[in-house]
RNA sequence: GGGCGAUUAGCUCAGUUGGUUCAGAGCACUUGGUUUACACCCAAGGGGUCAGGGGUUCGAAUCCCUUAUCGCCCACCA
């Protein structure tokens, strides 16, 4: 059988994802295990995988996977969210382009159109996961707005509600004026923009004089229905109690006072538009001003608008200004920078707008989800600077804007039967709302068709907070054998930009409806960025085509490209190499996989170096095996990955299979053969997370297994002892072949020149490895000697010498130039030394130890000098 | 405006409670190599006042203060 010497992982991937999918071993039942379980975060139904996914999703598979080694019962449910307002944008756009307005399509004409775009580009994301390699049951895999999900939802709505701490308001909410629905806090932005300031006169009523206020909106004059100043404002004590004519307008509203304003911004002199901001809305409260609205739902001016009316706000405020200047009444216009609140989906610029939503009080219900993260420690995040943010955010939390206008989610289950505000019920469906109704007003001859359902809808994350739950079924039936045992769930994985939007939501609805945290620990990953540090977006063009990036590395590359350099929390600058270096990786131990392999096996006796190489690389395996379970532990995955990359690179190709291996067409013993095939299968065990179309690959090839034997639920590797002393002289051995290799490249001795070489043995030094250091520096003959080697190139480790003898002499200038400077650097080690032991308060202050240890190294550095200063005079 | 975090080799980052193993890793770089597993490779090297300044300490990348630069989150100043 031939391999080839490059490893094709297109070939490889396809075989053994169908392989695994087949033999269901991504399918989880309850059983006795211990259960590993995550839910995904799921991405947009319409969504396709971007660079963030692919990090994303491949940590989870890497936890999944080593759970699953682990021999937990490892289940990862995969699914997908409606995302209401960005999956809708994308229909009325489409429908838009088929010249169909959706003002014109009935509720369920649209939902029917939103359907089948779901249907058609719903799921496309998770078969690119596939390819990724994900190990997600997909059997397993809901939608947000599944019938029972959706049960789930109006459920809860309906508990809360009779809690009473859903509640429906005439509140001034954020206004998308493009998706044309409210939103929550959480989806405003704020983002720096640099405006104009208006400087405007308003004329005083029945006098000659102004005053000036200076606006960023003038359009918003129209609704002005007071001016205010500060009570404490001397300049403008003249205007207490009198009037202003708005401009264009020309209403007569009242100059009223009010801390709020500060006498030192603008003119201190502020304009109040209660409709249109937030602060005015509450000083309007104060002095019960009237508030006029006049913008429609698209951010067009209404008829209060006047000559203006239908404009859009941009040209509007471009218009009115030129109006003002008409007039003669705008003084200036000066640049301004400040924040302005834009929609998270859209972009637009929200305005602050007056209407009736459905609100969630939070303050209670977020109670035992700051206990659980800041106190108690029963969730942990990765990192934890994180906490501050979401302390800050719990602790100045203000209620949930839950409705949104949109038709594309749950409706929301409140049923209207008069014309009253407080004319409505709440229940699961209209049978129930109509019992409900008749009860509260008393009224029997209320029939089903004079209910009205709310046209709102629920905002996306008012699903996506339950998932946890929701996902087995633990809304609809809290008691079930799924809920009880895969909830809480252990790891979350997502990124810091949902924090609030869901992590820490779903903390706040597992203690409300479980009882229970939903998961404990919670990963969150950076930001991909480009290697200029940009971040990934379609309109740079700077995001990698993700498939592109599978089919020219192999999944595996990429995997390991992505994980190289992604510690928790920070940004990952993702560069292309990063993944031709997990595609080298993956080819390296594909050949070391073919050098096993084409070994001949004998029934010959077990060399010396071998048996001690194997017993070296076993130690060494489990004490890295050690710190890759810390690493784990602390879900510092780069670090796992890099500490299982350097010994398979570095301890098990470049040394282990170096030390073993025979020499050329030679057979290799029986017991050295099994002994690689071993260790080689718990390499691969370890790597198996990372890169598991190649691992798998390679398990298969290295014997027949059953479907029971697949790598993918072997058993983890087993922790024991290790010896530290043996890893310890293998080191010193390195040093010592590291020193052979430096002279041989110096004197350009090919290996094949077998050389001679004398030790020096001042350091008392172990002769474990002296089998393995012949054998890795081609030494004829390794000799023991108590007095130095004249014509001999020398090198050191430690304190111990060593001597290769030259024919036909040696370069002495060189050497002894070589010998000053090691002389030098010595003695100036030695002087740092002294120095500080020279110094009282070292010796007393600092703990025995390392009082001692700086002894060992004056006492190390002044034999060594001796033998150097004794080399050189030999060479003198 | 408030808060948090960062600044260590050309790049991306480790560096846990100040002291053996503290100045490290991977990549990149330099030099040499057609050894029959791998040139997606092997071997040997070079490279950093730990952002600047001050302080505490016998001792600071690590603790404190300060300056600068960058990033993130939160916030209704027209």
């Amino acid at each position: 059988m031939s391999i080839p010497s490059q490893y094709d992982a297109t070939n490889v991937e396809g075989k053994w994802y169908d392989y695994w999918m087949k033999h269901n071993y991504f399918h989880s039942v309850p059983d006795e295990r211990e259960p590993y379980t995550i839910v995904i975060p799921p991405p947009n139904v319409t969504g396709v995988l971007h660079m963030g996914h692919m990090l994303n999703n491949t940590i989870q598979d890497v936890l999944i996977r080593r759970a699953r080694l682990q021999g937990k019962n490892a289940c990862w449910v995969p699914g997908t969210d409606h995302a209401s307002i960005a999956t809708e944008a994308k229909v009325v756009e489409k429908l838009k382009k088929q010249g169909i307005n959706k003002n014109d399509l009935t509720r369920e004409e649209f939902l029917t159109h939103a359907w089948d775009w779901t249907h058609e580009y719903g799921g496309v994301i998770l078969e690119q996961l596939k390819k990724l390699g994900c190990s997600c049951d997909w059997n397993r895999t809901k939608f947000t707005m599944d019938d029972d999900m959706n049960e789930g939802v109006i459920k809860v709505f309906i508990d809360l509600y009779n809690k009473g701490l859903i509640y429906r308001g005439y509140r001034m909410v954020n206004w998308d004026p493009v998706a044309k629905t409210t939103l929550s806090d959480e989806e405003v932005n704020h983002v720096e923009r640099t405006d104009k300031l208006y400087y405007v006169k308003y004329r005083i009523e029945n006098e000659d004089g102004f005053v000036t206020i200076a606006t960023t909106r003038p359009e918003t004059i129209l609704g002005d229905t007071a001016v205010c100043i500060n009570p404490n404002d001397e300049r403008f004590a003249h205007l207490r109690g009198k009037h202003v004519i708005v401009p264009i307008c020309n209403r007569i509203v009242p100059i009223i006072e009010d801390d709020y304003v500060d006498i030192e911004f603008g003119t201190g002199c502020l304009k109040i538009t209660p409709a249109h901001d937030v602060n005015d809305k509450e000083i309007g409260d104060r002095h019960n001003l009237e508030v006029i609205d006049i913008l429609n739902d698209d951010a067009s001016l209404n008829s209060y608008g006047l000559h203006h009316e239908g404009k859009g706000r941009v040209v509007a405020r471009k218009d009115v200004a030129k109006e003002l200047e008409d007039l003669g009444i705008l003084v200036k216009i000066e640049d301004i920078t400040h924040k302005v609140g834009t929609s998270e989906r859209t972009h637009a610029v929200i305005e602050p707008r007056l209407s009736d939503q459905w609100f969630l009080k939070m303050k209670d219900l977020v109670k035992p989800a700051i206990q659980a993260v800041l106190v108690d420690g029963d969730i942990k995040l990765f990192p934890k600077k994180f906490e501050n943010t979401y302390r800050h955010w719990m602790e100045n939390i203000r209620d949930w804007n839950i409705s949104r206008q949109l038709l594309w989610g749950q409706q929301i289950p409140a049923y209207y039967y008069g014309d009253g505000k407080n004319d409505f019920v709440v229940a699961k469906n209209k049978e129930e709302a109509l019992k409900l109704a008749q009860e509260k007003t008393e009224d029997r001859r209320l029939k089903i068709e004079d209910l009205k359902q709310d046209k709102d809808a629920l905002d996306t994350w008012f699903s996506s907070w339950l998932w946890p739950m929701s996902v087995f079924d633990g809304i609809r039936n809290p008691e079930n054998d799924e809920i009880n045992y895969y909830y809480p769930t252990n790891d979350l994985v997502t990124g810091p930009d949902i924090l609030f939007f869901w992590v820490a939501r779903m903390i706040v609805a597992g203690y409300e409806f479980k009882g229970e945290k939903p998961f404990s620990n919670v990963y969150l990953t950076g930001l991909v960025r480009d290697k200029q540090r940009r971040k990934m977006s379609k309109s740079l063009g700077n995001s990698p085509d993700a498939l592109k990036l599978i089919a020219d590395f192999g999944a595996d590359g990429v995997r390991v490209g992505l994980l190289l350099s992604a510690a928790a929390g920070n940004d990952l600058m993702f560069d292309e190499a990063l993944c031709q270096q997990g595609k080298a990786f993956g080819n390296k131990i594909w050949n070391a996989f073919r050098l096993i392999n084409g070994w001949e096996v004998a029934d010959i006796e077990q060399p010396e170096s071998s048996r001690i190489a194997i017993e070296w690389y076993q130690s060494k395996f489990q004490k890295v095996l050690l710190e890759i379970e810390d690493h784990y532990s602390k879900y510092r995955l780069s670090d796992v990955l890099m500490a299982t990359y350097k010994l398979i690179w570095d301890d098990f190709c470049s040394w282990l299979l170096e030390m073993v291996k025979p020499t050329y067409q030679q057979p290799i013993d029986k017991a050295t053969f099994a002994a690689i095939i071993t260790i080689l299968e718990d390499n691969l065990k370890l790597l198996h997370p990372f890169m598991p179309f190649l691992t798998e690959e390679i398990w298969q090839h290295i014997s027949e297994r059953t479907p029971e034997q697949a790598l993918i639920i072997a058993k983890w590797p087993e922790g024991k002892p290790a010896n530290k002393k043996l890893i310890a002289e293998f080191d010193f051995a390195a040093e010592v072949i590291s020193g052979i290799r430096t002279i041989r490249k110096q004197k350009n001795i090919a290996f094949k020149d077998s050389i001679e070489l004398f030790v020096l043995n001042n350091d008392n030094t172990s002769k474990t490895f002296d089998v393995v250091i012949s054998k890795l520096g081609n030494i004829s003959a390794l000799h023991y000697t108590d007095t130095k080697v004249d014509g001999a190139l020398t090198f050191r480790v430690k304190s111990n010498e060593y001597f290769v003898p030259m024919q036909g002499g040696i370069d002495v200038e060189a050497e002894i130039a070589k010998l000053t400077e090691e002389l030098n650097y010595t003695e100036g080690f030695l002087k740092s030394v002294q120095k500080k032991l020279a110094n009282e308060r070292f010796v007393a202050g600092a703990p025995e130890q390392v009082v001692a240890s700086e002894k060992k190294k004056e006492a190390d550095a002044l034999a060594k000098i001796e033998t150097l200063n004794a080399s050189l005079a030999s060479l003198k």
